[in-house]
DNA sequence: ACTTGGCACTCAGGACCCAGGAGTGCCAGG
DNA sequence: CCTGGCACTCCTGGGTCCTGAGTGCCAAGT
């Protein structure tokens, strides 16, 4: 149905479009590309590339343009992912050593796929559920009242107050310290809650109603609150040529961590770079955009997903090998610390 | 040299201005506002208000817009700060309210900020250096790595890994912990630098290498690294329609931390509400957006600040009454947690 | 000394037209 | 199935004209 000159009709589109931003026409594509047949030829094929749906034409007598259709096909079929350049690979290398800390691991990863791509850069923090406790602090801040302060084994830190229904004193807290450590170092987060249940029996009596208190914040904090967030960066990299009806949704959006949370989770499974295409997404005021991410985690589990927005006319390639490597030496990084 | 007419005319133009983004003209100000004289006073007035370099005209025979000078006079002289509807005042409280933790709390104010002047909101984490320490922690990751985990009386969390020189047990953990405990627990963040200084003594010989390996890192992450990050919301409620030259270079100046920083910083001193109009500040590409801001705290000290960025065509009343609002109600926030 | 009405002047913006050019679809011939 | 030719479409940019809002200035009025 589609012989090979018309893919590759298909690709140089999508190719010049990309570069160009302008609609290609029949001629420009055959002395661009050295396609060695005649511009007519080039038309017959256009249009059955465009009575299939891969590409329209703004206006009657103007080039052509792919739909999400067609940018679909050409990631599917007609493109791989474009390695980085060794410079690019060392700019990664050189960015990520010396970070601090997650949050600083996380917000350069941000800053840096945002300019490698020249896209907006999207990175979910490491998720909670899937790390362990590698251990909890409890520090009074009044007699009735605690900092919860929980490290996880991807280095995060999570903390919360907790108010107790009654005082508390030095030395319960050192025990209900010491009980919750030794029952939780190590454990996933998935099973804390079930560990967490258990709990009060290893605790005397008269401290049950504060121990209580503390483990329902602990599993509120960890089960029910998958506060998962989300940093965006290079927002200046939208050009508001790309957007027709304007950049103020696509920012709204970018400002929803929620939207930008279900969007990433749509986006297939680990290790591999999937790509979302414009209407592909169900995210309204996106629907001009394109997602490519992929998943990053230290050793073969997943612990995040991070990857860049950009318009429909994006190239592909390109940001798929830098989503794909810059998700690597995350993944690397996060396992050293 | 500007008698009482030409202010209110001053004034005048800049409401309008704000309203309508159009230039006001002579005619359309005698029947919107209701001075009783006629267009043709109006515009002797406005003659010499342009003369002394308060407003100017965009193009001969359009209306006049008020200058950054302009709007100084007004922000100034002839407008105070709005107090805000009590529902807006109600809206504050419970959004704010329920905020789990200091990171909830930062969120919870800049989404509020942005949403109730409709400007991009600002928002400065509590200084570390202003407050005090409240628990240290140490956290052994592998024999030779800790995980540094400080509590501030604020809320703030701050975490670092810190490699060791050698391998270190856990009796040795224990005993530095109680040692940075003893030591640091309830100081000003500022004084934390000289008392590390004499804390070597404290500590038996054989473990001065590791201890400080982790006195430098505590130094190094509360003095010399002064993270003080910005947060920054809204960006959806700028519109190009007021910036001529792009969002582009405004995105992307709020995308620097450090220039936020150093932006917020310049504005005045704590309680009062600072306007910083325009030119007026230094940073390129910020040169057509005015920027409301003031200190919050617990009590009367202030521990960071928080303000709205937007067009010199801004409500300034409005927002001056907002961010004055705001930061109070989390200076009580932060004081009851 | 201000204020006012009148008047001529300026100029941005919209409507309109026109020509150029890029691109197309179709057809007949190789 | 490819190709050159041809008529057609229609977007784009440039030029012209007109209108309306707004101005500055001046002479007369209070």
């Amino acid at each position: 149905m589609l012989d090979d000159r018309k893919l590759a009709v298909l690709r140089a589109i999508v190719e010049d479009f990309v570069s160009t931003n302008e609609p290609v026409g029949s001629k420009s594509l055959v002395d661009r590309h050295n396609l060695d047949v005649s511009p007519a030829t080039i038309r017959n094929d256009m249009a059955v590339l465009e009575e299939q749906g891969f590409i329209v034409q703004p206006h009657t007598s103007a080039g052509r343009i792919p739909t999400d259709q067609g940018y679909r096909l050409f990631v599917d079929k007609l493109s791989g992912i474009k390695p980085l350049s060794s410079a690019e690979r060392r700019a990664i290398e050189t960015f990520l050593i010396g970070a601090y800390d997650l949050d600083d691991v996380v917000m350069r990863t941000v800053r840096l796929l945002a300019q490698l791509t020249r896209q907006v850069a999207v990175v979910q923090y490491p998720s909670l559920t899937k790390s362990a406790v590698r251990h909890v602090e409890l520090v009074p801040l009044t007699d009735k009242r605690l900092l919860l302060v929980l490290i996880t084994d991807t280095g995060r830190v999570e903390q919360r107050t907790v108010d107790l229904p009654g005082p508390i004193g030095e030395e319960s807290i050192t025990q209900l310290r010491a009980v919750l450590n030794a029952c939780l170092d190590g454990r996933k987060l998935s099973d804390v809650a079930s560990v967490v249940a258990e709990l009060p029996e290893r605790v005397t009596p008269v401290e049950r109603p504060n121990a209580a208190a503390v483990f329902s914040v602990i599993v509120e904090t960890l089960v029910e609150r998958h506060e998962e967030r989300v940093i965006v960066g290079g927002a200046a990299n939208l050009t508001p040529a790309d957007f027709s009806r304007g950049l103020r949704e696509v920012l709204e959006a970018l400002e929803e961590q929620v939207v930008l949370m279900r969007l990433l989770g749509e986006s297939g499974d680990h290790a591999t770079v999937t790509v979302l295409i414009g209407s592909e997404n169900e995210v309204q005021g996106l629907r001009n955009t394109s997602l490519v991410a992929t998943g990053y985690g230290t050793g073969d589990q997943s612990l995040a997903r991070l990857g860049v927005l950009g318009p429909t006319r994006m190239d592909y390639p390109t940001a798929m090998g830098a989503v794909r490597a810059v998700a690597r030496y995350v993944g690397q990084i996060l396992a050293e610390s």
